[in-house]
DNA sequence: TTGAAAGCGCTAACAA
DNA sequence: TTGTTAGCGCTTTCAA
């Protein structure tokens, strides 16, 4: 009884019910051929025994009806929203879905997408920037893989992906008509902004020195790199905030930096604008209405299974769908207090 | 190129290297007795192939090395605290996590446990209040479980869980003590809070009336039911403060709940003090402020894979751990305005 | 040190 | 309608 006891086989089954193992998978699998009366004894032996069929056995012969999703980040509630679109998108349909955790550096990508492959998933959604477009071809030649928020258009894989360069264009947009003239940008470490990347982080990062300097204010340019939790974007913030020339309104490479960045804000107490990236949930909460953009996580994760399963159903060529974002303004953003009046109106 | 390349097997390197299938496997694992001569004929050709042994295939045989864990809601935050503290207690072993959402009726935690085992996970840790005892103890002799969340003790799993009963007294005494009669109850439905079926909202609810009673405030109590999500809070916090009593303070089940509960108060433009449960970590934000309970998420989680990794070496003995909550006081609660003071201070 | 062969649980021809 | 049997990819005795 302490015991781990023995998984019931098909074997096992066979015999209570006193037939083949092979009547025990035809009743399984509802196959044409079996008499009513096989039908009911085998159900009544399985029942009896509680048993299940294994997937890995059975996948070992054709499919797993598993799809893999790979996430980078669970504290992100952005890649929460794309998990619901995910699992939504499989409800009534025969497939599972197992989710990969790749917390920690880049390499931890490569990790996770390897074990769901090497699990034998029928299929594969990542969210993996860093990882090299030739390794996930080379991946896609066995296992097909739908990528989420990659801007590489390869023949091997699928992409899903908003359209960063409107977004961020979007973002800087608004503060500059708001009167924003030093915008800083928030943003992770360089790796993941490398230029010609094709990283949303690089593109967001590009379209704003591009803004800014079109706006003519190259000398007002600051980019503060972070880690990649609201802790580390406080601290970040919080320095920004301390030096010399701190800006009027900062643009977070995504939400989460951006909630880092509005409470830096608030302890340092002072008026300055955070714009963020993704609009999470949280973001619309009256206490911290931020200003951000809208890239419809779940439709993303909706429309990168539905692309999964097309190709697991055969589809040859690939396709890259592009989101369209739109911008949420609230009122984390407004226009900026001249430093002069500000000061009078303090003294 | 198009079609769905096969997978290498470890026949193929075999004969790639011109050595037998057990060569390689022992290669592969380490084994003892090859020469350094055949390892690196067959690793040349592991390399060459890109081969990768399949888990499903080597599991028939022995482990998977591979745990699951089944989560309910990824939309709440806490559950994402112990997954961190999940996958921190994998670091260097090894072990892999793969993840089985269970969003949707409480049958949906059923399928999603049932999943991992079917997957031969070597064990499972699950967050399901409403499976049936007697379920889990048989799937517990086939597959070393671990609860989190029930207060059930079962010889069959073990269980990590917070001390719901100190928490909901921290609260409401909080509350209490500040001076609040008028103190409402936010939870869940009525499967979920069920008298005596062991759930933590169950006994949050339970201790809420048993508090309220001891004050001689029965009068005052006041049980909300609302559904899962933050939305659902928000609008049935709404109804509440728009009837004809409106409470002084709402005691929000968990963190989610009270999240939208702030959102209602907030759109209202009324004084109530909110408190929830968990301490998710916008509850720190400075524009939220959230007076909660912290049930050190992380270390349930991480404690509760090393309980399942203790099973699966062989303990037979049942652990029960029950956490210490603690009481965070923040801004979001504060002593009642007295009803004819307000008036007053209004007018 | 190496390889042959049996077997893990299941499916799917094919035979009976 | 039912059962026999040959694998699926891997590990692991056991012989050579």
């Amino acid at each position: 009884m302490r015991e781990q006891k023995r998984h019931p086989t098909i074997e096992d089954v066979a015999r209570t019910a006193g037939v083949s193992r092979a009547a025990v998978s035809k009743v399984l699998r509802n196959a044409y051929g079996v008499s009513p009366a096989m039908k009911e004894r085998v159900a009544a032996a399985i029942v009896h025994l509680d048993y299940r069929p294994r997937v890995a056995a059975r996948a070992m012969r054709g499919a797993s009806f598993t799809l893999g999703i790979e996430i980078p980040d669970f504290g992100n509630h952005f890649f929460t929203r794309l998990l619901g679109g995910a699992t939504r998108a499989l409800v009534d349909t025969p497939y599972q879905l197992i989710i990969a955790p790749a917390e920690g550096g880049s390499q931890e990508g490569y990790r996770a997408i390897e074990a769901l492959a090497d699990r034998q998933v029928d299929g594969i959604v990542a969210i993996s920037p860093l990882v090299s477009p030739e390794w996930l071809e080379r991946l896609a030649e066995r296992t097909p893989i739908v990528m989420i928020g990659r801007h590489d258009a390869s023949t091997g894989y699928d992409t899903v992906v908003g359209d960063d360069v409107e977004g961020a264009r979007l973002v800087l947009d608004h503060l500059l008509g708001l009167g924003h003239r030093h915008i800083a940008h928030l943003t992770r470490s360089e790796d993941v902004t490398a230029p010609g990347s094709g990283t949303p982080h690089s593109i967001r990062l590009a379209v704003y020195l591009e803004r800014m300097r079109a706006a003519g204010l190259e000398d007002f340019v600051r980019v503060v790199r972070t880690g990649e939790g609201e802790e580390a974007a406080e601290a970040s913030a919080t320095e920004l905030l301390g030096s010399g020339h701190p800006p009027t309104a900062i643009f977070a490479a995504h939400d989460e930096l951006a909630i880092g960045a509005l409470r830096a804000v608030d302890e340092a107490g002072v008026d300055v604008s955070v714009a963020g990236y993704d609009d999470i949930r949280i973001a619309a909460q009256p206490g911290i209405s931020l200003t951000t953009v809208n890239q419809s996580g779940e439709e993303m994760g909706e429309r990168a299974v539905r692309l999964l399963l097309e190709r697991i159903a055969g589809r040859a060529e690939p396709v890259h769908e592009v989101f369209a974002p739109t911008l949420v303004s609230r009122r984390s953003t407004r226009a900026p207090v001249p430093a002069e009046t500000s000061a009078a109106g303090a003294g």
